[in-house]
DNA sequence: CCGGGGTCCATTTTT
DNA sequence: TGGACCCCGG
């Protein structure tokens, strides 16, 4: 095959030929460290694809000598059929793409015993995880209600996320967690995670870490492989990650990372941004090459997106440009609740429709997935197709975890978490007691659930009820152990929740929801089909934990933005733009201005997604949590740069068209008060509570439906007497623009915009 | 072993 | 407001 693609290098390929000048140069240039800055749109996943055949190509290498990686599986699997469609070859099976954490877990079973596992290690999802360290703080009597596991678990990932190990940290690293011992934990449950013969997804860099480190032969082998690394999302890597490439780029230096600085939105998750800002200090003599030509967007979204970003500081700097037309402006628009919210998203996704858009064409993203309800509600009631991006994946649900722990217990016998979730389920009468007792054994004896449970079974120290019912339990597994080898596993996953009495348990269940489980249970049998091997299919749901996306119907799409990242969409809806929820007063409170830059380049990631039109839209009133909060617009509101954007007057939350603060001088959200001020001494929560009312603030104002209710604005004078519908009347003391400060009699004070008071005479 | 009822708590989630 | 979780009673 790879005489073939020689042969031909003397001509230009035709692919080089469709790249513009920056991209080309991207693509050619292929020794050394590269770093490919590409901002939304430009064209990144071609340039990846297309350097990746070029390399093949020119006979530089062979398919096997390239290290290619990605975050998601998905961006995997696109990048293997578009250099499988560009090169015309077929079997891209054995390359070395994929994502970091299968690509480490590749190599991990080659090595395992080198680092105290074997080959055959389970992969831990969160919820194993999540039950390991609660029986860990369980047996270390740390109070679980002060601690809960998720924290505590999360700290570890972190720790995993920056490459330390616990001998790397101190005792005191632990801070107050965990009543100071946070860190015996971390110990204590790598401990746990090796005897089990597993690993979760940190270990899976994290051990490759240790084995490249303490092994130079292994490293050196795998620098004698790996002559060219490509990295997409450079971004989005966290420390663990870049050592792991760094270490294998120390062999050939032929690394080229690509990424964009600007949508690095995955910090909370352990990202580090300073990883892509300091590229060239890592790899010395970097050559970095910046796409910022557009092929996406029109000029007002880019123009917006490009306005807004600019606001953070420690970027790398690029500018995006477009030979698109200016296009329609982005539209800003006020509402009075959420609802209102989704029943304005409701009538202009009609319109667009008659208009002859496709509903595929359509997205609305949101900040926090609890936002979907509401959109939900109304399409519901409008009969609009719509699909939720990121709901429970298929292999989350509970059946299809307890199927795959059957077949993880056959395949490696020590894995105790698959062993307790399965050993009542069905009911056999093997409740706590027994599994203490097995526990019991299996501690002292230093072996796994399974083998005590044979041990246990010989003696009579269970009750001849449980000790039978154990058995029999035990003779099944001999039994499909026994069957592994000869029968094909789908129907070997068949028999085993057959015989076991697990599919008859959902037979037998009345609720409503177990025809799906049944149905769910089908399907995975189904899917097992694709695979050579039980323990490759393991492997797969392991890493792979996504859903099939069943019914490819004409369907609006309503998702996160962090879901909408590398997706893009003819219309965009961008909601919830208030302070408070967008950006998000948590991510602030906890990272200060990181947290808020993050959430910058949310905004920036939503309005890039859009290639045609963006909405953005804010409301007045947001229920939060069952109560109602009065809300501002977002900063990023006043951010969008006036000439890209059309204010719709009409709605009169905004006040008058000529007073819109945000693009004037005048204006509130130009005002050092608000505009750029915020620190972290300075916050101003974004949701006024509004405890006393329970029920949702009335839809008109004088009779006047809210999105027309506009009561002109600005024209309060401090010291007036007003009315709000939520709040009861109250006296101005402060005014910015269209922003007021009232203090209320009954709530006290509160900062809320002009229109959605009235003077205190006209109240009724 | 189950379900009722009280309590507490609410981002984002590529693998 | 609603869901997840826990405790206790049957």
């Amino acid at each position: 095959m790879s005489e073939s693609i020689s042969a031909r290098a003397s001509a230009q390929p035709a692919y080089i030929s469709k790249l513009n000048e920056a991209q080309r140069e991207a693509v050619e240039a292929l020794d050394g460290p590269v770093l490919v800055l590409a901002g939304a749109g430009t064209g990144k996943t071609r340039v990846l694809t297309t350097r990746l055949a070029h390399l093949l190509y020119t006979g530089r290498c062979q398919p096997g000598q390239i290290l290619a990686v990605t975050f998601t599986n998905k961006a995997a699997r696109e990048m293997k059929e578009r250099v499988a469609q560009l090169l015309g070859l077929a079997e891209v099976e054995s390359w070395w793409l994929g994502t970091f954490h299968s690509l480490a877990a590749r190599i991990l079973r080659r090595h395992a015993e080198r680092i105290g596992l074997q080959s055959n290690f389970t992969i831990l999802d969160q919820d194993d995880q999540l039950r390991l360290v609660k029986q860990l703080l369980q047996a270390e009597q740390i109070d679980d209600k002060k601690w809960p596991a998720r924290v505590v678990l999360s700290v570890i990932e972190r720790w995993k996320d920056k490459g330390l190990t616990p001998d790397r940290l101190s005792a005191a690293d632990a801070g107050e967690l965990a009543g100071g011992r946070a860190v015996e934990i971390y110990r204590l449950y790598q401990q746990r995670l090796l005897t089990l013969n597993a690993c979760d997804f940190g270990d899976l860099l994290l051990h490759c870490l240790t084995l490249f480190q303490k092994h130079e032969d292994v490293l050196a082998d795998y620098h004698r492989r790996f002559q060219y690394i490509l990295v997409d999302e450079y971004q989005d890597t966290n420390v663990a990650q870049y050592l792991w490439l760094r270490l294998l780029a120390q062999g050939r230096h032929n690394i080229c990372c690509v990424g964009d600085d600007d949508q690095s939105i995955y910090g909370w998750r352990g990202a580090e941004v300073g990883n892509i800002l300091r590229f060239e200090e890592d790899f010395p003599g970097a050559k970095i090459i910046r796409l910022e030509r557009n092929y996406r967007s029109t000029g007002n979204i880019l123009n917006a997106a490009s306005a807004v970003i600019a606001k953070n500081e420690g970027r790398l700097g690029k500018t995006l440009w477009t030979e698109d037309e200016l296009g329609e402006p982005v539209r800003v628009r006020g509402l009075w609740d959420g609802e209102a919210e989704a029943r304005f998203v409701g009538e202009e996704i009609e319109k667009l429709q008659r208009g002859g858009a496709q509903l595929s064409d359509i997205a609305i993203l949101l900040r926090t997935s609890a936002q979907t309800r509401e959109f939900e509600e109304r399409f519901i009631t409008l009969g609009l197709p719509y699909r939720v991006v990121g709901g429970p994946r298929f292999y989350e649900r509970l059946e299809i975890r307890d199927a795959m722990a059957y077949l993880r217990l056959l395949q490696s016998t020590s894995d105790d978490l698959a062993f307790e979730r399965i050993v009542n389920k069905p009911k056999r009468g093997l409740g706590d007691a027994t599994l203490r007792l097995l526990h019991q054994v299996a501690r002292a004896a230093e072996i796994p659930l399974l083998a005590a449970a044979r041990q246990v079974i010989e003696t009579d120290e269970l009750r001849p009820q449980a000790r039978k019912s154990l058995r029999d339990l035990l003779q099944q597994f001999g039994h499909w152990a026994g069957m592994v080898a000869s029968t094909p596993h789908p129907e070997l996953a068949e028999i085993v929740l057959d015989e076991s009495g697990y599919t008859e348990m959902w037979q037998q269940d009345k609720t409503a929801d177990a025809p799906g489980r049944l149905e769910n249970l089908k399907e995975l049998i189904n899917a097992m089909a694709e695979f050579d091997s039980l323990a490759q299919f393991l492997e797969h749901v392991s890493l792979v934990m996504e859903t099939v996306d069943s019914g490819q119907q004409d369907q609006v799409t309503l998702m996160t933005l962090h879901g909408a990242k590398g997706l893009e969409f003819d219309s965009v809806f961008l909601v919830g733009w208030e302070e408070g929820l967008f950006p998000n007063q948590r991510a602030m409170d906890e990272n200060g201005l990181k947290g808020l830059e993050e959430e910058r380049r949310l905004a920036y990631v939503g309005l890039t997604r859009a290639r045609k039109r963006a909405i953005v839209s804010f409301v007045a009133n947001r229920r939060l949590h069952g109560s109602w909060a009065a809300a501002l617009p977002s900063r990023f509101v006043d951010e969008l740069p006036e000439d890209a954007v059309e204010v719709e007057s009409e709605s009169g939350l905004y006040g008058n068209p000529g007073s819109f603060g945000g693009f004037g001088s005048a204006g509130w959200g130009s005002g050092s008060a608000w505009g750029g001020g915020w620190s972290r001494e300075r916050q101003t929560p974004g949701y006024q509570r509004a405890q006393a009312y329970g029920k949702r603030p009335p839809r008109y104002i004088d009779g006047v439906a809210e999105e027309v209710a506009t009561l002109g604005g600005g024209g309060y004078k401090v010291g007036e007497r007003v009315f709000h519908q939520k709040f009861g009347y109250g006296h101005v003391t402060a005014r910015e623009g269209e922003r007021l400060t009232i203090e209320f009699e009954k709530t006290g004070e509160k900062k809320v915009m002009a229109s959605f008071v009235v003077p205190a005479d006209q109240a009724g």
